[in-house]
RNA sequence: GGCGCGGUACCCAAGUGGUAAGGGAGAGGUCUGCAAAACCUUUAUGCGCCGGUUCGAUCCCGGCCCGCGCCUCCA
């Protein structure tokens, strides 16, 4: 099974798989970390966690390399604000982006290259720049890239840029430059700002040197992947094909992907226009990790996904139908044997599961395969004739999907309690739902305890007794499901 | 203005040149002490509009309308 995933690159649908042979290198641009991640964020690298989770499965081992960008001018900015260095800015949100992406169940790449630790490979990418001519120094101490000195630049994005050379559009900081369009390598230190002294003078990366030199040096001069959201195509990995390419003369990464917006409400997100959310922001409101993760692997990479609460809550209910159907196929108790046809539906499940998603990662595709097995199946179980061979069958296919989905397992107590204690923390309780701290007011121990005292109600026939403990129950979000293998219940 | 993407049932969303997956929601039914869960039935003669190609188009071509994104920091 090789997956043919979009090239924004050449354009067309390509296969992935490893040129060495050995390992799939893979480069995905990370945070910039100036503030807590918003959806729209981790939608991008739950997309990967997705391209990752598939690859694994289908056999291919992973060398994924995530950058984090711990110096940039937003960061510089928000740290003088706080009247702290960029070294004790950041912390608080690298923390809490790994937070965040536990949270999300992403899983972490392989190497997370801070790009303050990786100053000196920048700095010997530069000269090399400069060697070749690509690069030139301006009066105040700055680098920039000579776009002219880079023919092919505009081939990733399918830009022409010829004709916009020195356009109209120059900013006043940047009147040295030789062209307009040329971008920097390195910003010389203004007083006060942070700064390196290299040899290549005081002063500081610019934002796109950092991804050109730490990919090389975890995965070499040309590798297999490279993604990203849609909005870094220009001209961010525009100008790291230029700054690498210019240097090695060998591509720099074979296949790029690029994952498609977050709208919210139809829009972009905009702090703005009040339709920006964080995962904390959700997980405060009562939502699930594994609903949001749900929603926002759901709709494939390359479509634009409309975010709505709508949208959350029907993940909700749909984790639930999972859950539930495999609590039933776990827990119950079936006879010995198999059933060819059931054996056969979650072959021919899987397989389309697997089609679905080397199918550039038809994740929605990917999904109803599953939900039809699941219904064959509880058709089966409330017949009598499902058998112990088939729950083998069937909780090998979920094994699977979930391998890749990851919501099937119920992780969500952890990301909900750590949300309700940062939000303690830092003071907004206020943002809170009043729905999530009901349903957190009852421990497991007490909802047993309250469902056993009903079980003993219901055999006494003192039905007001267990409906009132029912209704009591529900009032806090806590369902109460009665079956042949007992009592289920589940927090909604 | 340039580049790109999309418009499928109440909502989300796949998909194919031969007659519309899946999820959610709604309605009716079975089961149940009652529920819940589950199952069954049901909800697009129709896939933005208009032309064209074709034996046949939602899917191909052309035009139009609408929405969105990128072109500047941005996942």
């Amino acid at each position: 099974m090789t997956l043919r995933l979009f090239n924004t690159l050449s354009g067309q649908m390509d296969e992935l798989v490893p040129a060495d042979g050995k390992a799939l290198r893979m480069y995905a641009c990370g945070p910039t970390v100036y503030d807590y991640g918003h959806i729209g964020n981790f939608r991008t690298f739950l997309q990967v966690d997705v391209l990752r989770r598939f690859l694994k499965l289908t056999g291919i081992k992973v060398r994924h390399v995530m950058n984090i960008t711990d110096v940039d001018d937003k960061i510089i900015r928000n740290a003088a604000a706080a009247g702290v260095p960029i070294g004790e800015y950041t912390p608080k949100y690298v923390d809490a982006f790994f937070e965040d992406l536990d949270a999300l169940r992403v899983e972490r790449p392989e190497e997370i290259a801070r790009a303050t630790e990786h100053i000196d490979r920048m700095v010997e990418l530069i000269q090399k720049l400069a060697a070749a001519g690509a690069a030139y120094q301006t009066e105040d101490g700055s680098w920039y890239f000579r776009l002219a000195s880079f023919p092919e630049y505009g081939k990733l994005s399918k830009k022409d840029l010829s004709g916009m050379e020195n356009g109209a559009r120059v900013d006043v900081d940047e009147y040295e430059k030789d062209s307009a369009r040329d971008f920097a390598l390195w910003k010389a230190a203004k007083p006060g700002e942070t700064a390196w002294d290299t040899a290549i003078g005081r002063g500081r990366p610019g934002w796109h040197i950092e991804c050109s030199a730490m990919a090389m040096e975890y995965l070499g001069e040309s590798f297999d992947l490279h993604a990203g959201g849609e909005d870094l195509m220009f001209p961010h990995h525009e100008n790291e094909i230029a700054q690498s390419e210019s240097v090695t003369h060998k591509p720099f990464a074979h296949h790029w992907m690029h994952v498609r917006f977050l709208l919210v409400d139809g829009r972009k997100m905009s702090k703005s226009e009040g339709n920006f959310f964080t995962l904390r922001d959700l997980l405060l409101k009562g939502y699930k990790a594994s609903a949001i993760r749900l929603a926002l692997v759901s709709v494939p990479y390359r479509h634009q996904l409309n975010f709505t609460f709508d949208g959350l809550t029907e993940a909700t209910n749909a984790i639930e139908r999972l859950r539930t159907f495999h609590q039933r196929v776990t827990k119950g108790h079936f006879a010995e044997g198999g059933n060819l046809d059931l054996i056969l539906a979650a072959r021919e499940a899987d397989t389309a599961y697997m089609a679905a998603l080397a199918n550039d990662l038809n994740t929605a595709e990917a999904r109803a395969p599953i939900f039809d097995l699941i219904r064959t199946s509880n058709t089966a179980i409330d017949q009598g004739r499902f058998l112990a061979d088939d729950r083998t069958a069937v909780l090998a296919v979920l094994a699977r999907f979930d391998a890749v989905f990851d919501v099937i397992a119920d992780h969500d107590a952890e990301p909900t309690r750590r949300a309700l204690a940062w939000a303690e923390q830092e003071g907004k309780q206020g943002d809170v739902a009043p729905e999530l701290l009901a349903r957190q007011s009852l421990t497991d121990e007490a909802i047993d305890a309250l469902v056993a005292e009903r079980t003993v109600a219901k055999k006494q026939r003192n039905f007001a007794r267990a409906d009132q403990i029912r209704n009591d129950l529900a009032e806090k979000g806590i369902l109460i499901e009665d079956s042949k293998d007992g009592v289920r219940w589940k927090r909604k």
